[in-house]
Formats: C-alpha cells, sequence, structure tokens
RNA sequence: CGGGGCGUAGCGCAGUCCGGUUAGCGCGCCUGCUUUGGGAGCAGGAAGUCGAGAGUUCGAAUCUCUCCGCCCCGACCA
C-alpha cells in the first residue's frame, strides 16, 4: 500500500526521512545540514505561523524585524551567552570584496541586536513593557542535522520583551509557556509536559527556561517550544536602566521565547503512520479532498457539475479540494493524497450519483463509510473536529503507555533502553547527579514540572532526599 | 571529530573486484491509443561532461593518487 515508506517498526529514523520525502515536505540542499521547504511542508508552517502569530496579537504582542547580522562583539556582552552559542555561530568576515573590521555572526538567536536596540528606546518606566515578537531565520552550526528536527538554518519565531518589574517578566514568562501548550495541545494535538529546565539544560543567558516536552512514537522526547525569564541579564549586559514611577533607575526586566520548524517535526513524528503523513485537521493546509471517479469523458462533465453543486456550500466552512486531473487513476490519487495527510478524503462515482451518496475516508483511521450527499455540509465540520480531538487522544495514550515511575537504579537503565519511554525519578538536584545521569543512560532531564506533585522520596542516583520526581527520558 | 555508506539520465539503482564495440535497468517524463471504485496496459520517444582533477594504458565509469560533496550512526543542540 505505503510504496517507499520504511515502516516504523524497521527503522524509524528512516520511516521519518521517508515519510518527509513522500509528503513532499522538504528536501536536503546542496549545502550540507540545510533543506529546501518544499510547498508542502510551508504550507504547514504557514498554518502553524498563522495561528500563532494570532495567539501572539491576542497577547498584546507586536512583530518587528531586527537584522541578520550581528557584530560579534555583541554576542560577547553576555558572558553565559557566548559561551552557549559562540561555538554554532557562522561567521562573516567578507563583504563587498573587503575584510571587514569586525566580522558578524549569521544571528543564532537575536537577544544582543534586540537588546542593543531596546537600549536606545527605553528611558522610562512608560516605554515598558515592550512586546515583541519576530519571524525569522536563525543559523546554529550544529555537528548532526535531520530534516525539521535540527538544520543549520530554521525558521521560528523568537518574542522578546521588556518589563519593569521581575514579576511581570515572570507572569510573561509563565504566559508564553502557556500559549505554546495550549497551541500543542489544541493544534498540534499533542499532549505536552510543561515544566522547569535544570540549569544545565536552560538557555544560555537566561535565569529560568520552561519548555514543553512531547512523547514522539519511539518513546523519545522532543523539546518543542521554550520561554525564558532572562532577568536582568541582558539589560546588565547591554546597559538597558528605565527610570521607576519614583525616579530610581534600575535595569529592566527580560524574556524571550520561541518555536521553531522543529514543530513540523513533531507533527509528524507524533501521528503519521506507515502509509505517511497524517495532519490534524486544525492544521491541515488542505482538509478534505474530493476524488470524482469517471469511465467516460460524459460521466466527467456529469460528476464535476454535481460535485460543484455539492461542494457549493462548503467554501468558509472547511478547505478542501476537486482533484480533477485526467492524468492519474482514482487509486493513485488515493495513495497520494494519503502520503500527504490530508485528513479527509471524500470518493464519488457513478454509484454514488445513483445513490445520492459518497463515500467517506479518515485519514488517521483508514475508515470509511458512506454519507449521503446532503448531510456533508454538517458531517464534515464535526468530523475534522473528531479526527482532531481522536489524534489528540491517541497521542495522549500512546504518552500514557510509556509513561513510567522508577525508582531502582538498575531496572531504571535497562529499561530506559527498552523499551524507553518517559520516567518519573527522584532526582536530588546536584549537577553531579545529574551529570552521572546522562552519561549512564544518555537520557536527559527534560523538565521539572511545574504541577507535579510534592513527593518525599530519595534521589535514584545518590540517595538524598528528594521532594518531587523530574521527568527523564532520551530525546531528539 | 570518530564510525559506516554513497556520488553513473529527474529519482532509485546495476555495471567497478577481473579495463575493451554504441554505458544499462526500474520508476518518472514526452507522443498516441485503450483505460479509470486502491499506485493502469501496449506501442513509440527524449534524456548521461559516469562528483572533480591528475596519472597509468592503444583504450578508463572500471586501475592509481589527490581533492570535493552529501547521507546515515555517535559526541554538541531549538
Amino acid at each position: 500500500m505505503a510504496k517507499g515508506i520504511t515502516k516504523r517498526a524497521e527503522d524509524y529514523s528512516r520511516w521519518y526521512l521517508d515519510v518527509v520525502a513522500a509528503a513532499e515536505l522538504a528536501e536536503h540542499s546542496p549545502v550540507k545540514g540545510c533543506m529546501v521547504i518544499k510547498p508542502n511542508g510551508y504550507a504547514l508552517w504557514e498554518k502553524i505561523q498563522a495561528t500563532l502569530d494570532k495567539m501572539f496579537k491576542d497577547t498584546g504582542h507586536v512583530n518587528a524585524y531586527f537584522p541578520l547580522f550581528i557584530p560579534e562583539s555583541f554576542l560577547k556582552k553576555e558572558a553565559e551567552h557566548v559561551e552557549g552559542f559562540a561555538p554554532e555561530c557562522a561567521v562573516v568576515t567578507h563583504g563587498g570584496g573587503k575584510k571587514l573590521e569586525e566580522p558578524m555572526v549569521i544571528r543564532p538567536t537575536s537577544e544582543t541586536i534586540i537588546w542593543s536596540t531596546y537600549k536606545k528606546w527605553i528611558q522610562s518606566y512608560r516605554d515598558l513593557p515592550i512586546l515583541i515578537n519576530q519571524w525569522a531565520n536563525v543559523v546554529r552550526w550544529e555537528m548532526r542535522t535531520r530534516l525539521f528536527l535540527r538544520t543549520t538554518e530554521f525558521l521560528w519565531q523568537e518574542g522578546h520583551t521588556a518589563h519593569a518589574t521581575a514579576e511581570e517578566a515572570e507572569q510573561e514568562t509563565m504566559q508564553m509557556i502557556n500559549v505554546y501548550r495550549r497551541f500543542a495541545e489544541e493544534y498540534l494535538a499533542a499532549p505536552v509536559f510543561v515544566g522547569v529546565k535544570t540549569e544545565s539544560e536552560k538557555f544560555a543567558g537566561a535565569v529560568r527556561t520552561y519548555s514543553i516536552e512531547a512523547m514522539m512514537q519511539d518513546g523519545k522526547a522532543l523539546q518543542s517550544g521554550t520561554s525564558h525569564n532572562l532577568g536582568q541579564n541582558f539589560a546588565k549586559a547591554f546597559d538597558v536602566t528605565f527610570q521607576d514611577e519614583n525616579g530610581k533607575l534600575d535595569y529592566v526586566w527580560a524574556t524571550s521565547w520561541g518555536v521553531s520548524t522543529r514543530l513540523i517535526g513533531a507533527l509528524i513524528m507524533i501521528h503519521s503512520d506507515d502509509n505517511g503523513l497524517v495532519i490534524p485537521p486544525r492544521l491541515a493546509p488542505l482538509q478534505v479532498v474530493v476524488v470524482p471517479i469517471w469511465r467516460s469523458d460524459e460521466e466527467k462533465q456529469k460528476l464535476l457539475s454535481h460535485v460543484e453543486k455539492i461542494t457549493g456550500d462548503w467554501k468558509d466552512r472547511f478547505s478542501f479540494k476537486v482533484d480533477d486531473r485526467d492524468n492519474y487513476r482514482p487509486g493513485w490519487k488515493f495513495n497520494e493524497w494519503e502520503k500527504r495527510g490530508v485528513p479527509i478524503r471524500i470518493e464519488i462515482g457513478p454509484k454514488d450519483l445513483e445513490n445520492d451518496q459518497v463515500v467517506v475516508v479518515r485519514r488517521d483511521t483508514g475508515e470509511k463509510s458512506f454519507i449521503p450527499q446532503g448531510q456533508l455540509v454538517e458531517l464534515l465540520p464535526r468530523l475534522l473536529d473528531q479526527i482532531q480531538q481522536d489524534l489528540y487522544d491517541r497521542a495522549k495514550k500512546m504518552r500514557e503507555e510509556n509513561t513510567f515511575y522508577a525508582d531502582d537504579w538498575n531496572s531504571f537503565v535497562k529499561r530506559i533502553d527498552d523499551p524507553g519511554g518517559f520516567y518519573w525519578l527522584h532526582w536530588c538536584g546536584s549537577d553531579a547527579c545529574e551529570a552521572q545521569l546522562a552519561e549512564q543512560t544518555k537520557a536527559t532531564i527534560r523538565l521539572i514540572p511545574f504541577d507535579g506533585e510534592k513527593e518525599s522520596g530519595k534521589c535514584v542516583l545518590c540517595g538524598a532526599d528528594s521532594d518531587r520526581r523530574v521527568l527523564v527520558a532520551k530525546s531528539y
């Protein structure tokens, strides 16, 4: 049925690449680690963008754009930041045929260029808050790349806000991680855990990093969005101060937050199957495809004009397309739309015309049903909602079945390799135990949960007291 | 950076070990006819600086050397 797609059970990572290729989402570019995002993939990104952009605007943010090039010296102003990012920066040394006086880095993230700019914009508390987002590309020279999950250049959005108080900055950081959580759950149909990153995993230059973590079908974790409380670190590095209501000078409080084209990788690895891509209806660029089936030109004309009648009141309710291409046969088209992940396919042929019905096929389950034509306009939106919900429920069930509690080190070490999955462990909070965990199991502490219940226990590594469990998994 | 693989038509590959006419095959593409409810059939056709350079040889996709690039697996990371 699915020619050219490796089975998940056989080789998960080849399956992933096959799905990307079969759905024509992206391909490798001539430059190592970079990808060409093809129209199907970009359409998905545009849906993600449109949805998030609205959520950002609804929470009071506005868009702006800052330059791709950053003077190298800017990056060096915040000690932790430069340490974290310098190794993965691409640096431009020449321009206009001449060696530059100061090299420029291609942004790996924009905190430095933005805070050097905010310095000029902020004098008083009346200038605050600044709530800016930008949609941009960034470059990080990673050693190993994977389409969408980690590429040298990728597309993302980065929010950069400036506040008068620590409380307000914290509130913003929290608000945005919740926006991401809501996006993941309601649009990506991806259940996520939300929490705080450990010191060693947090953003370079942040005081605290919050993250959402989703489980892929192979039981590995994917960090799908992060929100950082930057404290006054960047304000201090760039000397950004403001005068408060009492005339007192203080450094500005900052946050930053982002999600990237990696979300497309998450979408693929959470929902897709051995037949190809499965897209949650709310993010599907195309939600319903109609495949008419005819045997003669006369029949074709009759069918197409009938289809036009049926679909007349579909506009503005959901997106759809009638695949009236003459050069492909129906079976070929079924397969094509399946690989591309279109949530609902409708087949309509001569027999259906006679019986005043159509065949409705769900992409996620493959289930076929005969539906009276008059009911479609009501049924299809409901079915799209149902599929959205079912995808979420299925993903959640998968996650629950692969999330475990572990208190014994030795059995945990075995189980993290096979069957893998997520583990709630007691951890004392020390860097040493965290490092040892990573070294011995290749799994890492994904986060310390916000809503984790207090529970006293012993660190699974050293036996010291612990008052809550942390989420541990292997990750992408 | 280590390990593995690959580079021959748009894509996937064979041919390379053991040099020898005009470099093949499948898919795709073009033309025509027949087809059309799960990847259609037949006939005809177009399409290649064999990753690059140098060397050996009467003769190189094939042997030698050098270089380049990409993919996969690991160490770094959204």
